[in-house]
DNA sequence: TCTTGTTTACGCCTGA
DNA sequence: TCAGGCGTAAACAAGA
């Protein structure tokens, strides 16, 4: 039986095509034996490097490809136990943002991403099947493509449906309905993983709740980001963090409120001790002022320092200083700068999203995690830069999913843009916001 | 009543 | 071995 985090699919390129991949996992244990893959024939082999990124791979996560071997979408999809594997292929979310952003076989409105859709032309790439072919192909598909466990954690399937977000803030059930759409795994046994969900949007301080406004009445509030959240996943990886987002001056304010009560409860001072300071990780970079989210739904003041406990979880009456936000950005309205950020197409925006390659790469400045968007997505751009391979030729599922030329490694893509609209599938999307992640962290 | 949100507790896993 | 991240369960409160 498969351990729920050793088995790891992946999703082929070209059919005909038998490639070895050797891919990397930060923390995450993903045996070789059980790194399994679907959709067709495909042989590969993965190394587990741990935090070690040695080996000469230029960081992209892909070894031994032999020539005439086709590149490929990379998706961590975990296994139960005892269950099958499945791709993101599979999965026809047709969530606008990440979903379509991910270039992971989310089928475009009207496209079918059976088996079917991935012959004859790949990019122009004319496969030449049998009929026979495509038949044992769709066996095998329809065998292996099942709904297993995503690697990631639940609190990147949550930073994943708020930055898929146009408005870059979800409700609980948008966040519901995003993670159904993308994962499948998540159309089951909805109450234990959805309990979960609310778990880390109330314990984590990476997630920031904004209520709601009048205009736009309903249940729940939305949720976002903490601006200095947006680095935890290291490397763009979008599996387990290195470290835990903390709020310092959250996390201040609680333990001075636990001395406080401490202090209520056996009668002894108080504050003897300083609340924690800004040693905490080094994700949270300092936060130059408080910020909180005004009981005037969507608008924000922003204070100086000392606020209280109160003042950073609960709505407050809005300051004459404050002003109304609401058709800007969430990270605005937290009282943080934004800048636009050149962006050629709605992919690439989606790219920027996710990228995290603005935090620091210990590494190499190009790397790209292989559970990273970038890197799903562009893996076969790396190829080409790696092995000099005609990205034409050896197109995966990324390239299928995006015309434009745009969709370039991350170096690339933080050059000026060019105005190019936006091409392919997804020039139906636009962002709300050209602000990205990226730009958030200053 | 159901959904949303908070909190606590516990166990597993991983890296230091 | 230990600390920390994570997943899960559960209890509870508040609001629609």
């Amino acid at each position: 039986m498969l351990s729920p985090k050793s088995a790891y699919e992946a999703q082929g390129g070209s059919p005909s095509s038998m490639q070895a991949m050797t891919a990397m996992t930060t923390g995450n244990s993903y045996s070789p034996s059980s790194y399994t893959s679907s959709g067709y024939s495909v042989t590969q082999s993965m190394t587990t490097l741990g935090s070690s990124y040695s080996t000469g791979m230029n960081g992209v996560g892909m070894g031994t490809i032999p020539p005439s071997h086709t590149s490929m979408t990379t998706m961590g999809m975990n296994s139960v136990p005892g269950s099958q594997l499945t791709t993101m292929s599979t999965m026809g979310a047709q969530h606008p943002g990440l979903a379509n952003s991910l270039g992971v076989g989310m089928a475009h409105p009207g496209q079918s991403m059976s088996p079917m859709s991935m012959q004859g032309s790949v990019n122009g790439v004319n496969m030449n099947l049998t009929r026979e072919d495509v038949l044992n192909r769709q066996k095998q598909y329809r065998r292996s493509y099942t709904h297993a466990k995503p690697p990631y954690s639940y609190i990147a399937l949550i930073t994943m449906a708020v930055q898929s977000s146009p408005n870059k803030m979800v409700t609980l059930s948008e966040i519901y309905q995003f993670i159904m759409d993308l994962f499948p795994f998540y159309r089951q046994n909805q109450q234990r993983w959805q309990n979960s969900i609310r778990h880390s949007l109330s314990f984590n301080d990476c997630f920031v709740k904004v209520q709601r406004t009048p205009d736009r009445p309903g249940k729940g509030s939305y949720w976002t980001l903490h601006p200095n959240a947006h680095s935890m996943f290291e490397n763009g990886c979008y599996l387990r963090r290195q470290k835990r987002f903390k709020c310092e001056r959250k996390a201040a304010l609680k333990a001075e409120q636990k001395a406080e009560n401490e202090e209520v409860l056996s009668g002894a001072p108080a504050g003897q001790q300083p609340p924690p300071q800004a040693n905490t990780p080094v994700h949270n970079s300092p936060t130059p002022e408080s910020t909180h989210v005004s009981s005037s739904p969507m608008t924000v003041t922003t204070q100086t320092p000392s606020p209280t406990l109160t003042q950073l979880t609960q709505p407050k009456p809005l300051a004459p200083t404050a002003v109304p936000v609401q058709s800007q950005h969430p990270q605005e309205q937290l009282g943080y700068p934004t800048r636009p950020i050149p962006q050629t197409s709605p992919m690439s925006a989606a790219m920027s999203m996710y990228s995290t390659d603005h935090i620091k790469t210990s590494v190499h400045p190009s790397f790209h995690h292989p559970f990273s968007i970038n890197s799903i997505i562009s893996q076969d751009h790396k190829l080409t830069e790696l092995k000099g391979y005609d990205p034409m030729q050896y197109s995966g599922y990324a390239s299928m999913y995006n015309t434009n030329p745009s969709v370039v490694p991350k170096q690339e893509m933080e050059t000026p843009a060019s105005t190019e609209p936006a091409t392919g599938y997804f020039s139906g999307y636009v962002p709300q916001y050209s602000t990205t992640a990226s730009t958030l962290q200053s």
